[in-house]
DNA sequence: GCTAAAAGAATTGATATCAATATAATTGTG
DNA sequence: CACAATTATATTGATATCAATTCTTTTAGC
């Protein structure tokens, strides 16, 4: 049938040098794992900090803003919400004027729970940075990438 | 009890522009969303693509090493490996020397499989990088992140 | 007001991810 | 050779992720 059933191990390793898609993982793994592992002790994941400082705002958010910011499907959090409200972290309210809308608010132990995690982060974070020659540059990057392809970017 | 249950709202506004797991995460979800979609029509996803090039070699590898350079847990591969052993794109045979080991190897089909898709990545792999000023320097900076903490990189 | 279209969120089904643990096989030591 | 330590992989349990679909509520057209 196809003769070009047969990728040339010189393609592999291109991809394996160059794909942004697997580098991206890979650091995004990493960086989860490094977070996790210092957030354990007081039980949130890298995740869970980033969804509960998402909501630490002076009005409780709906849903579509909030998945929004942290460039996450509404159902993946829909699903990340219900372990943190089970854990009595998280309140989820209707809106009073439309009751589609569910409001996101921190109970007062989240907000405990984040305060206490706040500072981990910074020192975590600070060494991260420290080890990176330009940080400012690569978040532009990654901002740039989480806007996807042209046609698909924020209104 | 304590006086500082209390996040201000600056530092979220502060975290949510600066973290870097924040911004790797959004980056790495998009890119894999983006990839996702267009390798759909080939039945793989980003993760699965990388994973047949990582497989893409003269000998086939134990489980180790393609961990390792797709920067992911052991567990996860193991998992990431059935449904493709499933669609016989893979398959896991055992080391003659060492039956502990597990070598795994593209079938025929796996590897037509990863030969149409090589296009696709190339397309839209290109599409991306010129959407960057530098990709390379994006590129060595994502790689150090991988390495982790400085005590935790390869040996 | 009625009804169709649209919008917000939840559910389902499949895969991905990792820590903790378990299993199996090999290696090193005496 | 016996046996403890090590190595390679698998299993379990919990959460994360998204496409497709469904449910509910609101809005728009008439």
């Amino acid at each position: 049938m196809s003769k070009v059933d047969h990728v040339p191990f010189s393609t592999t390793i291109h991809v394996r040098d160059t794909c942004l898609c697997l580098h991206a993982q890979r650091a995004a793994r990493a960086l989860a794992r490094r977070f996790d592992e210092e957030l354990k002790p007081y039980g949130l994941t890298n995740g869970q900090f980033s969804l509960l400082m998402a909501l630490n705002r002076p009005e409780p958010p709906p849903m579509g803003p909030v998945a929004e910011v942290l460039a996450m499907d509404q159902t993946t959090l829909t699903a990340a919400l219900k372990p943190l409200e089970r854990r009595g972290l998280v309140e989820r309210k209707s809106h009073p004027k439309d009751r589609r809308m569910r409001l996101l608010a921190l109970t007062p132990e989240g907000i405990r729970t984040l305060a206490a995690a706040v500072p981990v982060w910074r020192r975590v974070h600070g060494e991260i940075e420290r080890s990176l020659s330009d940080p400012e540059t690569l978040r532009s990057d990654l901002r740039a990438l989480s806007f996807g392809p042209p046609d698909a970017g924020p209104v």
